[in-house]
Formats: C-alpha cells, sequence, structure tokens
DNA sequence: CACATTTACTAAATCGATTTAGCACATTTA
DNA sequence: TAAATGTGCTAAATCGATTTAGTAAATGTG
C-alpha cells in the first residue's frame, strides 16, 4: 500500500513549489500569472500521475465540503427515497454530493445527525424536521448556514421551506368522496402535530364542516409498529360501522389500513371508500386501484435544490426565506369511485 | 457567526497545551498521566462551553474519517433503501456513519462516486457494484480498504461478497410451478450478465431442462423506462400464448409484468400464473396476492455490516474473504396456485 | 546523597491542501 | 538613468486536530 503523492510530491518532482501547482489545479494559472508553458507541464504531469488531491485537507483549509447533508424520515419510504433520488441527481450535476440518513422522526437521533454533519463541515442542510429540533435549526441559521425544511416546517422559525398543499389535497379529497355520494368520511392520520400532518387535519374538518357532516378522526400513535396499525385502524373500523369512506394521512397508514378492510372483509369501495394521501407507485396495480393525492416529487426536489443552490451561490434574490406551497393532485382510482347499490 | 472554539482556544483559556486537551478528549488520560484533577477540570470547561472537535482537522490527521462509503443501484428501490436502513442503524450504533449514493448500475458514476469516496478518506466500503468497475474494486483492495460487495459481485475478484442463494430460489419457485401444474413456465430478466441475473436464469434453466420443458426466456435491457418495460413484456406474451406461468426476475420486472398483463385482460393465476424475485412490501396486498422469493434483508444486512467492521477492527479471523450465501425464501400467495379449469 | 525512575505535562512536527505577502528580474516610463 | 510597473514564481503561515519526543520536578533506591 504506496501512500498517495501529495501536492509538495507533484512540486518537488517538477522542481516547482506546492502554490504553483495548487494555482494551475484551480485554474487560477492566468490570474495568477503562471507561464502557459509551466502550466501545460504541471496539468500533463498531474494527468500522467492521476494524482488526486486530499479533500479533506482542502476542507480544513476552505471551510468548505461541497457536500450537501440530507436528513429525511426513512430513506425506505419511497416518498423519501425518489427525492432523495432526484436531488442527488441534481445536485451532483453541480458538482455536489449528497450524504443522508434517516431521522425516523427521532429528535435525539437527528440532533446527532446534526452534529455529524456540522463536525464534517457540510455547506448545506435539506431537512425534513423531526418534532423538537427548533434550536438546533436555530442554530444552523445562527451560523450562517444555508437550511432548506421540507415537507414539514416549525411555525416558529423563519426558514426557507418547500411543503405541498396538505390542506387543499386533503380538502379536496373529501369533496370527491362527497361528490361520488359519501357521506360519513373518516380521517385516518398520525396522532402528530407537525404541520404536513396539521394542514392535512385542518382540510379534512373544513370540508367536513363546511358540508355539516359528522368528523370521525382516527389518530395512530408515532412510532407504531405495522401490525399494531393494522390492529389499531381494524378496531376503529369496527367501532364506527356507519363509515362508508376512509382518507388516509399518509402512504403506509394507506397500506395498513388497506390491509385492516381486507382482515374486516369489507370490499372497496361498495362497503367503503379509500383514498390515500401521498401516492405510490404500486396503487394502480392494486385491485381495485387506489386513489391517491399524489405530491409533485419532481417539483419538490427541484425546488428544494433550486434554492439551496442559490443560496450556496450567495444568489440571495433567488434565495429569500419563506415557504413555498406547491399543488398536490388528486389521482382518481377506483377505490373512490360511486358506490354500487347494495 | 463566530467561528468555532479550537483544541488550541480551550488550551489557552486552561493554561494547558494542546496536547493535553487532546489526551484528555481522547480518554487517554490515564494512559498519559494526565492527573485526574485537570482531566476534569477539562472536561468540565469542554462540557460547559459545548466545545466540538473539528473531524475534518481530526481526519486528516488520523487518515480516518468514522464514515463508510454505501453505493447501491438506486435508493429508492425497496430492496436496497430497505438494507441501507439497517446498516445505517448498526453502523450507528458502532460509532460509524453511512454515506449513501445510487450508481444507477452506471460504471462511469460509481467511478466518479468511488473517487469522491476515497478523496473523503471513507474507512470502507460497500458496494452493489455495476458491471465493469472490476478495476476500482480492485484498486481498493490494493489500497488495503475494506471493500465488501453484496447483491453481484465479480466472479474474477477475491472479494468479500454477500449474496443469496439466487440459483435455489428461481430453481425452486420454478419447481413450485411445476407442482402446481404448470408447464410452460417463462422467465422474464434482464438482459445482464451480472452474477445474481446469471445464477437466477441458471436457476431456471436448470428447473425447465430437468423437467425436459421448453425454455421461454424474455431479456430486458437494462436502463430500459418503466412504461417502454410494459411494452416489452405485452409483445413477448403475446408473442407466446402458451405461456401459462412467468417468473420475474427482479422486483420493478414483476410490477412491470402484472401492468403489462392487466392491459391484456390476462387473470392471474387462471390465465398465467406470477412469481416475482425480491419480494415487496405490497405484494400481500395485490389481489390475487403476488408469491415471491423472498431476500433476508435483514440477514443481508447483518452480514454486510459484521463482515466490513470485523475488517475495520482488524478481526481477521472473521473477515475472511469468501462468498457468503444467504437463503431465499419462497413466500407462497395466490397468485402462483393452481389454476381452476377453465 | 547521588542516581534512577516516575509523574505530569508540553513544544513542535505533522497531515495536505490554500493563500498572503513578497522576491527577483525584466521592461516601461519620465 | 532612476523610478515605476509588470512578470513569473515561491516561502511561509494557516486550517485544527494528533502524536512523538521530550523536559522539569517529585519521588524512590541503595
Amino acid at each position: 500500500m504506496k501512500k498517495k503523492a501529495s501536492i509538495h510530491d507533484i512540486a518537488r518532482q517538477l522542481k516547482v513549489s506546492a502554490t504553483t501547482v495548487s494555482f494551475v489545479l484551480n485554474g487560477k494559472a492566468e490570474e495568477k500569472r503562471i507561464s502557459s508553458d509551466l502550466e501545460k507541464r504541471i496539468m500533463k504531469y498531474v494527468r500522467e500521475t492521476g494524482y488526486q488531491p486530499n479533500h479533506v485537507a482542502k476542507s480544513l483549509r476552505t471551510g468548505k465540503s461541497k457536500i450537501i447533508g440530507m436528513l429525511v424520515e426513512d430513506i425506505s419510504d419511497p416518498f423519501f427515497s425518489s427525492i432523495a433520488r432526484v436531488i442527488e441527481g441534481n445536485a451532483y450535476k453541480l458538482g455536489y454530493k449528497i450524504f443522508y440518513s434517516s431521522t425516523e422522526n427521532d429528535g435525539e437521533k437527528t440532533r446527532a445527525l446534526i452534529k455529524v454533519l456540522r463536525e464534517r463541515q457540510v455547506d448545506g442542510y435539506i431537512i425534513a424536521p423531526p418534532p423538537g429540533i427548533e434550536e438546533e435549526v436555530k442554530s444552523l441559521m445562527n451560523d450562517n448556514l444555508p437550511v432548506i425544511l421540507f415537507d414539514r416546517y416549525f411555525l416558529s422559525l423563519e426558514t426557507t421551506n418547500v411543503i405541498v398543499d396538505n390542506f387543499g389535497g386533503s380538502h379536496a379529497a373529501i369533496k370527491h368522496f362527497l361528490e361520488n355520494g359519501y357521506k360519513n368520511i373518516a380521517f385516518v392520520t398520525l396522532d402528530s402535530s407537525q404541520t404536513q400532518m396539521h394542514d392535512r387535519l385542518k382540510g379534512y374538518i373544513k370540508a367536513i364542516a363546511g358540508n355539516k357532516l359528522k368528523q370521525c378522526v382516527c389518530k395512530i400513535p408515532y412510532a407504531m409498529k405495522q401490525d399494531k396499525i393494522v390492529e389499531a385502524i381494524r378496531l376503529f373500523l369496527e367501532k364506527h360501522p356507519e363509515i362508508d369512506a376512509v382518507l388516509f394521512g399518509t402512504n403506509y397508514l394507506a397500506v395498513s389500513g388497506l390491509e385492516a378492510l381486507h382482515q374486516l372483509g369489507l370490499k372497496i369501495p361498495s362497503d367503503v371508500a379509500v383514498i390515500g394521501f401521498d401516492d405510490n407507485t404500486h396503487f394502480s396495480l392494486f385491485s381495485p386501484a387506489i386513489t391517491a393525492v399524489a405530491q409533485p416529487v419532481q417539483e419538490i426536489s427541484e425546488t428544494v435544490i433550486k434554492k439551496l443552490i442559490a443560496r450556496l451561490s450567495g444568489k440571495e434574490k433567488l434565495a429569500e426565506k419563506g415557504t413555498i406551497v406547491l399543488p398536490v393532485k388528486l389521482i382518481v382510482r377506483e377505490s373512490s369511485l360511486p358506490r354500487r347499490k347494495k
């Protein structure tokens, strides 16, 4: 295992100074008045030896890392992983790498992750924050580090946020149920006060209240295991036999809910109609195919990275703080169509 | 934005040397005979000021980063993302962070990613390699860097590999079809010579040949878009109306295949029975539920991280090279049950 | 009491880059 | 011809940690 050549080794071999090599390598040959003759000689040698600068040393000196830290709730959730994927691709083109990790919506773990990212001098942060990390986010901003929050945010902080129209999404879903003749509409959501869930709940309540119907909300505790969720939803449905339609607040609640309906032998949509908040590649393959409020993954990703890069490159105009709300789209499939008469 | 305190600042404040502070911070106080009095004083001060060592500087000096680089084909594929998730969790407990990225099975992109990881001095590599990066992997090994390959590997390299019994998996799937009365069994796979696909194909061929049946293989080119795949499978099925059962070589081929069957109005399993290689959280919710060859995600993840940590901590015994083959499990659901008589 | 050993601590080198300040020589200007 | 300007390059400081090779004082030994 021979150890890697440093810029000094290069300099020694070529009988020039490390300074000169550094200038050439950073494209400052002209600016620093290095003769194009020497420049070529250095470039040639570097190319031939395959010299790779040590970026750790570079980061130490410059304080920059060309790395963006990204914290999502769960990288194995298709919503987050597809966003991560698009962001990674775009960042890559701009010379940035993405370093992502799952928070599991756990404040403690997230604090530790932010600490690690700071230690590594990442240049910017993209976070779908769990509850209770306001202080850490504020501290990042105090130190003038670029932070973009997405999916949810903190009302108490003046950050740059990229979210979707959660209120409008669930409101439209309920309206769609009503138009198709459903009247006893339940909302199965998380017991969470995070903005995205809060807004979805408000959209539901507004639509229900506006039509003088009865609210019926099932709140699933956070971090419950999949099989427990199925059980909880089953019990909820058994307790409320009048329910003829259900809006599920998240992707995985919908999946668990479908399982619960299956266990109860309830047919979709003739017994109970279903809509999921957040679409899923597979919803169209279910039978019946599941209606969903689709979030614009591509647009979310592009907006997030655009905002972050604007901050990183000092384009203050584009980088203004505030909340960007992207539209959602109700994708109507079989699971919410009018019921056949029994 | 005040700049962060360095170890020298701490030392200056306490009127001791940076050396001493470093020793204390690294738990070497006793070994280096720092009086427990001074040790406490330093620890107290560090705690109170919230001093955070600069890990970039630390990495530069020690050559270690406590970061593991992980390259998967596609982080939004549930197979890879769930493995990433488990590995991340385990590594975290051992003081390592995971830095993962998607290769898109593209050699060029992967080479670039490996380069970045090397520049950042990651301590170890976990790679699901795309074709054609033998040289890079060899180079990592030459430099004595720990590398674990998983999901697929290179026959030409003596690496540590963690894979599943691909041959056995598809062999068992075909056997299951035969036992349920299917005779014209097709295999829809990728046009790839990577080991995992190769072995799955061999398992199919062996089972078919052993029973004197006719082979019928459909090879989908790599990197084809989802809708094109659906079309290709549809054409394949139309061209071979005799097919009464299909084994799909990967998760996403199965999903596309189901869509193709749907478009052709073919019923599962009465017209065509189906098995997917690689299970999916949603397969049990499809109707009919889809039979699948399930890979032991948890076990793969644990084996990978165990092997890597063994190498990192110098436990040579545990860290021996070679290929670990984990068993797969055929999860029988409705899509492969005996057909009702027409 | 002289010498060896132990204790408690530190100065300075090092990792590999970037960057500031400036040197020596050539050329232009007044 | 002396001063000013331009050209081409480099020495040394710096980023913030770790680590080697010590030193001075206290204690132990015969």
